[in-house]
DNA sequence: CTTGACCTTCCAGCGACGGGAAGGTGTATC
DNA sequence: GATACACCTTCCCGTCGCTGGAAGGTCAAG
């Protein structure tokens, strides 16, 4: 089945507005840029919720499910460990937009200056392989 | 037992020339800031030769083997993975100084340009994030 | 009817160690 | 000599964040 006939089937079988659409796993798979094997893993250790399922046992997500992915994946490419993403994505559900901002900013400074510390200490180690030969 | 006793006693039982000193485990692992369980960990993936034995079933370690972890231990500071390490420790068994100098620069080189891009992408998530409250 | 793309569950393994058990060895101190 | 303690040995299991694969169900198209 193509990725067409699949959303299309999917509006058939249930006739919603735009904004409660459905999706399959595959498709937030292909929305996100996370894999569907991912996917599941995350809901296996609770970062993401229990989806519903179709009758045939298909996982169905919402918009706020892709929503709530693509913050977990940003969260992931500053390098947090999935507890601090766990944790982040648990002031999102409670707190209010600006404590969210804060939390991403801060994580987001946090890793540029773990990178800066890094390339310092590359540095100092790449002078120090130039002098190896004369040595 | 401390370890300026376990010094005195490796001297003791074998009275050597000082370029043909031996270590043990732990004082290897002091000497390079490697763990004595990584140290056995390298050896058992045959990152490292298998070392001699005392009578007493320790393993003995030569100035080549601290030479040798601690050129491994700064190609791993590099984020090579261990089978680029295990080459790179193989070039270095066979080739000259200048051959390994070489490598070691790509590595380092390789890296920064590796942070380089990191930073980039964070620096835009970053400038993402700020419009993220107006939004 | 078959092919093929999806989906499901479950179990195994990766890299690079780290923790901890169970036991041998060495020195220092009582 | 007994004991305390630091060190060493092997062994096997656990970690993190997935990823692969087996074995099977479901759907639409040719």
């Amino acid at each position: 089945m193509s990725v067409n006939a699949m959303e299309t089937r999917a509006r058939m079988n249930r006739p919603v507005a735009a904004e409660d659409a459905q999706f399959t796993i595959g498709q937030i798979a292909r929305l996100t840029g996370v894999h569907a094997k991912t996917i599941r893993y995350y809901e296996s250790v609770g970062l993401l919720p229990t989806p519903a399922r179709s009758e045939n046992h298909y996982r169905r997500y919402t918009r706020a499910d892709v929503n709530r992915l693509t913050l977990l994946q940003r969260i992931r490419s500053l390098g947090a460990p999935l507890p601090a993403a766990r944790s982040l994505l648990a002031v999102t559900d409670t707190a209010r937009c600006a404590t969210v901002r804060e939390e991403l900013l801060a994580l987001v400074d946090e890793r540029l200056h773990d990178l800066d510390r890094q390339m310092a200490a590359l540095r100092k180690q790449r002078a120090e392989v130039e002098r190896y030969q004369r040595a």
